[in-house]
DNA sequence: CGTAAGCCCGTTCCTTGGTACGGGATGCAA
DNA sequence: TTGCATCCCGTACCAAGGAACGGGCTTACG
């Protein structure tokens, strides 16, 4: 038999993220540091690509690499003993983050629908001339949320 | 009479950037290049504020720094003759990527509230064992867009 | 055993939208 | 004319999340 353990390309290969990645994501300890053959070269569980999976997965819901972190984290912490409820408190934070996100967008898409419809052609003459609905001058004063 | 045109400083405090950024805007082309006194020193028209303002404004509208220069490209080439529909246009692709946001948004909320309601503890467990309704694995092999 | 693919490492670069720094020149009012 | 606020310029830096490079070693296959 081989080496048993997969190799970093393989662990890309199969979680559909490049090498690169996987070394980038040892570096904060994202991924647990693997085990090194005697050449050096990594050899991963075969766990990894799971755990490489609910990372993108993690980030598409809008967490940061670094919240991923703390996730994982806290998962493995709960195997020692009481129940943390870390996770689901991140989860209730995150959901808070993305419904205010959400919020925002409507808001935005509900003025490009009423300048859409307005049917103005220069952005700079209808902000100084208040011909259209554009909230421009409004929009500028809001404190706002960065998009 | 002092020299006529606002100075940099007054330009910044009126629409609410800081100095460099004019300096910043300046670099791509998204501000015209302002006339100079003998000495160096910007000197701005007026409507400047209002374009600061204007750009401010697309910005929360989700519109790139890049996207809003060829905004307000659009509406001066619109004086030289006939309209060129480009604002509409720019508003109608702005309008259905911001749709495409917002659903991909609703997606993640109602994930997370599942995931919430579900009360899993372990993000890693669950997705291994598919003992919870996370669809951490289906949304890893979703083409997906960046959040 | 040879060779080609794969992997190693450190380092640099990219993007976006600015912010910060620092030394020197200017503008303006008194 | 002096003083001081303002402005000049180039450059470096920040965040996040990687992508890319290049020279050299390892590994696996035949």
């Amino acid at each position: 038999m081989t080496q048993h353990g997969l190799r970093s390309g393989q662990v890309a290969e199969a979680a559909g993220v490049s090498v690169e990645t996987l070394r980038y994501y040892e570096r904060p300890g994202i991924l647990d540091d693997p085990v090194r053959t005697l050449g050096g070269h990594r050899l991963y569980p075969t766990k990894t690509v799971t755990v490489l999976k609910v990372i993108k997965a993690a980030q598409r819901l809008g967490f940061t690499l670094r919240e991923v972190a703390d996730l994982l984290q806290a998962g493995e912490h709960r195997h020692g003993r009481r129940p943390t409820a870390g996770l689901r408190h991140s989860l209730e934070a995150k959901l808070t983050e993305v419904e205010a996100r959400l919020a925002d967008l409507v808001v935005i898409r509900d003025t490009l629908r009423e300048a859409r419809d307005a049917g103005c052609d220069d952005v700079a003459a209808c902000a100084a001339s208040s011909c259209c609905p554009l909230p421009f001058a409004e929009l500028a004063t809001v404190p706002a949320r960065p998009a």
